[in-house]
DNA sequence: TTTTTTCACGAAAACGTTTTCGTAAAATGT
DNA sequence: ACATTTTACGAAAACGTTTTCGTGAAAAAA
């Protein structure tokens, strides 16, 4: 049963009421000021030491005009990589005594905007987003327009916006593609498959690029046949699956994520082909998934974690920093190539 | 550059002197009071609208003394569940106006003890947790009485307390690891592991509670040599591959987690040993990873989702229901077999 | 015409804090 | 003894909103 004789919250007011002083005189001797006397300041400490003041959060954020907390818009929090993104926003806002605040887009155009009125509403006092899918589809922006014009600090990271002036941090998707093409190229694959993503969507489409660049450079002809784009309303398994009953079957293949990857990994196997030897499999992202599948699968390491972390600094920085000539920074975090099991040795 | 000349948050007061008259005629006109006179309240309501007028949140918060905010506090973020359960709040709290607020303990009573002060300090309405592990170690739990105390609405899940009063969404542990042992048991294993947590983590002593009704409730006798108690300090990869050395070596293994299952799976292929013919392992928690093992594991799902939204259920009632005998709620979500391809078939 | 009711609005308190400014009284200086 | 400074505190504004209550004028009822 609830207890409904809970204590009250003590305020400054209450404390007043107690020594027969005015609120200002408790603000201030709880601030240790120097304009009260040591007597007086020492019982209201004890006072409110005894009873566990603590200044109310809520009149303090409409004092200040501001909340010590950070907005974050993810299309999904159940994908490894944002919540590694997450993780390293957190540490560095808890660091800078900042907390967190999280809503998810669900890849919606309209929660986006939802999520973004809301928290500009004076409840966080910066935000950083990864945009929806759908919005990247639509292309409408304007919600981000406002939100800058209100003078809200904003960052946007991984799918970020070119036309938006902001902070930006992404990853090296283009190098990402290149770099994961480049070795299955180097490891001796001749007909090297993609699969990937729409091409509204940004970075499958940088990754795609990266992909096209490495195989020029290697003077290697571009097959139309060799790029599966996946529409994930409809199985993926299937579309993949087309990829084996081509006359001339890739062998070697790079998913722009590490579900494309394992997808067709657990395919390959059940086509009884051999991972590596028989095909090479690369993804992008170093989530769970490919430390514990059979092989273990490649990977092009995103560091989200990092991600994270460089985009919490350069808000808070916007935030603290109100200045009229701020100039915005866009910082790109390179990607590593992690090799396990699912490429064959560099000879 | 940052565009200095931003336009200035509306406020109420500024829409009053835009029409010379006060506050309360303008907060009534735009709440479409009767008090008001049509022409005002159409002009101001024009007016507030071309604006993009908004009720500042802080202000209202402080009014109302609420915030309309939800906190979560889980101890890691980067957990398949835990996401899962998150969105289940989100989804909820959503539905009902509420936002949330997401703090990661990282398992560590200090932050989680600094977290729950942080946000009952009037940050949010209400708080959902899962405790840390070293809370559960050190069995220390004043601030959740403190909390509790000061009337604020807390649901703990999953990971909860006996001795604290509140409402609670829990797994069925005991019956998951009834479930997944007895299975084991019917297709035959005979000599049946479990990977499980250290005791004070009372999920994993729960799933092995079940583990032991299952074996006494088919006559099988408990082997302490086929306990294995990780502990993560150390390589969970040496720990489980000292299974595979036992004179008389498993035939069925259950990892009361996901993780612990893979890397077992790993280790028995490495070792030759054909999964399922030879070695069934079965895990816990329908995450990703057992999705794109190979073999694909069975395993015990928990159904995060549903518990976060029950979790939220629970909280807003609370929340919205401040009444004097309010009677706190166990709920206990079941579990389900998913069988994949980790376990022999039935016959 | 007088009384009562309705209308349409404003003043002020409340939420809890911080901070600027004002001012008696005490202490110091001359 | 008088002027000045310091001490130690309180009043009030500010943050932005909602809501209760009061009130003068107009409208309706008597």
């Amino acid at each position: 049963m609830k207890n409904f004789k809970m204590k009250q919250k003590i305020t400054l007011k209450k404390i007043a009421k107690e020594f027969d002083v005015s609120i200002s005189t408790v603000s201030k001797a709880l601030k240790d000021s120097r304009e009260i006397s040591k007597d007086v300041k020492e019982k209201i400490q004890a006072f409110a030491k005894f009873y566990h003041y603590k200044p109310n959060s809520l009149a303090l954020n409409l004092r200040n005009q501001k909340t010590k907390t950070i907005g974050i818009i993810i299309p999904q929090i159940v994908h490894h990589f944002f919540t590694k993104v997450i993780s390293g926003i957190e540490f560095v806002a808890n660091k800078n005594g900042y907390n967190v605040m999280i809503c998810m887009s669900m890849d919606s155009y309209e929660k986006e905007v939802l999520n973004l009125d809301m928290l500009a509403n004076g409840v966080v006092d910066g935000i950083i987003v990864s945009v929806a899918k759908e919005t990247e589809e639509k292309k409408d922006y304007a919600h981000f327009k406002g939100l800058i014009n209100n003078g809200i600090p904003l960052v946007l990271f991984d799918r970020v916006i070119d036309e938006i002036q902001c902070n930006k941090v992404l990853t090296n998707d283009v190098d990402g593609g290149y770099l994961a093409t480049k070795h299955l190229i180097n490891i001796g694959c001749k007909r090297i498959a993609i699969l990937t993503t729409p091409n509204f969507v940004t970075v499958g489409n940088q990754r795609l690029e990266g992909y096209k660049n490495a195989l020029k450079n290697c003077n290697i002809t571009f097959d139309e046949d060799l790029v599966i784009i996946i529409d994930e309303e409809h199985s993926i398994e299937d579309q993949i699956t087309e990829l084996f009953s081509l006359e001339n079957p890739p062998d070697g293949v790079f998913g722009v994520n590490e579900i494309y990857a394992a997808i067709c990994m657990k395919i390959a196997n059940k086509k009884g082909l051999r991972i590596p030897e028989d095909i090479s499999i690369l993804g992008f992202t170093d989530g769970l998934i490919s430390q514990y599948t059979t092989p273990s699968l490649s990977t092009v390491a995103q560091h989200g974690y990092h991600i994270g972390q460089k985009s919490a600094e350069l808000l808070l920085n916007e935030i603290e920093f109100q200045d009229a000539d701020y100039q915005y920074k866009t910082k790109v975090i390179e990607t590593d190539l992690i090799l396990r099991e699912s490429t064959k040795e560099l000879i």
